[in-house]
DNA sequence: CAGATGTAAACTGTCAACAGTTGATAGGCT
DNA sequence: AGCCTATCAACTGTTGACAGTTTACATCTG
């Protein structure tokens, strides 16, 4: 009906539009730069490859991509509303930097809108989607020595993302998103590493049986405490983190890209 | 009532960077064409003038006015993010069309982020700030005899923005504003029209009461009531609306803006 | 007459260039 | 030397134009 259609059913997998036809065609998708710059962006800024604070400067980049200026100039401002970058009129784009106090802020709203999800989907989601939720958690815990820190931090977004989905909620989907990119600005702010993530873990076990169970005030309880335990050990890492780079010498001002 | 007017002073902090200078110079605000193209839109789009569904073609509206594509292009992006257009590849945008069970799903998020807007409110919120909202409240009451069913909506959304500006969250303002621009939407799609209107507005001042007292949870409840409320009065007139309509031949094609 | 096919207009995606502004650097004055 | 001022380079805001795609209409064929 609408022009956009939102992916519908079981994971972030979007599946997209590719009705069962006979012969395999794949649908020729041309992406538009515009999403490709944005995806690269996006990258490269929750992997860290740009530092918080950053300019990103669009012909710098259009030179460095070989494009042209507007696309780089939509993909940033899409960024921008994703809450990735700030935008500074006649300036340019920033990497958007955190404090403390905002990271806090950005985790009082996620659990609101993560114990909305699991309650939401401890009600509604078919027995299907849960078991394959199951499933998924058990074969990632069981991949779980073999995993680097980042691979971690991506299967725990994954799950929380999994469970907003089974919310079946287009609106808490776009709003779920932009809280989680948040999230991950503050994640490329320390030094991935391990350390009590096995706490960590085991929470995501504690939110799944109670989802199994359609226990939703046990699953919202158990989200929390999770989400509670995140951030605080993120917070406390970034404070040690900053009490490490204080002898260098903080010099950061417009980096080129 | 802008959309983006910062409402300064209040309880956002953010109280911009005008210096108290003696003589009263506006800060000459050269905004940009795309800030004021999405202006523009926005208001057509809340205030009804674009009917949902129809089609936002760049070039039709860069001739009407007068400027070239390329900050049109920007502004329909800006506000594919807030929620108020969708965007179809090569095909350009449309304004968002909302079914009933989409608005029932925009407020159920709308109840769990002012739940939590009140809450925190009514824990955190200065005296002033609390003072000064129960005033606002009051005034509004009075005029309430002398306002037209948009101005009624517009006063209604406003306390809403306020309580959301009084949670002093940065992170829950922009996902409100998503949330919000999505009632909107529902809202323009039914004629407005006073009718129980007033116990709509019996519920602003539940929630105004609990807060003075800084009772979150009455305030919460209170909330949630006066929510379920306003829901229940929008999909009752949509379904009115809708059996109106049903008589006209019901020609909607892609118009012209 | 129904369906498929070809064609043309209109539109979006992208680009290169111009104009105005910002920030920094070099120079002059006290 | 220290502060202010003028100049300049780089960047953003905006424009008009070109290329490829989509959509609608007309034409052809069974």
């Amino acid at each position: 009906m609408s022009p956009e259609d939102g992916n519908k059913g079981f994971g972030t997998g979007r599946t997209a539009s590719q009705e069962t036809e006979e012969p395999g065609f794949q649908p020729v998708q041309a992406r538009s730069l515009t999403e490709e710059v944005a995806r690269q962006l996006h990258e490269a800024i929750v992997v860290g490859r740009l530092k918080l604070g950053q300019r990103i400067s669009e012909s710098v980049l259009s030179r460095e991509m070989g494009i042209s200026r507007g696309p780089i100039r939509e993909a940033e401002r899409q960024l921008a509303q994703q809450g990735l970058l700030v935008f500074s009129p006649r300036r340019g784009f920033f990497v958007r930097d955190l404090t403390a106090d905002q990271i806090n802020d950005v985790f009082r709203v996620r659990i609101v809108l993560e114990r909305f999800a699991v309650e939401e989907a401890a009600r509604t989601a078919s027995d299907a989607d849960l078991a394959r939720l199951a499933d998924w958690r058990a074969m990632m815990c069981r991949r779980q020595q073999s995993l680097s820190p980042a691979e971690f931090v991506e299967h725990d977004l994954a799950l929380h993302r999994l469970i907003v989905d089974l919310a079946g909620s287009d609106t808490l989907r776009p709003l779920f998103e932009n809280v989680i990119n948040q999230v991950r600005l503050g994640l490329s702010l320390i030094n991935l590493r391990f350390g009590r993530a096995d706490r960590i873990a085991q929470g995501h076990d504690d939110i799944v049986s109670a989802l199994l169970a359609r226990d939703g005030a046990r699953a919202a309880a158990a989200m929390e405490a999770h989400l509670v335990r995140s951030r605080d050990l993120l917070l406390e890492r970034l404070k040690a983190d900053a009490q490490d780079q204080d002898r260098l010498p903080p010099a950061r001002k417009d980096q080129e890209t």
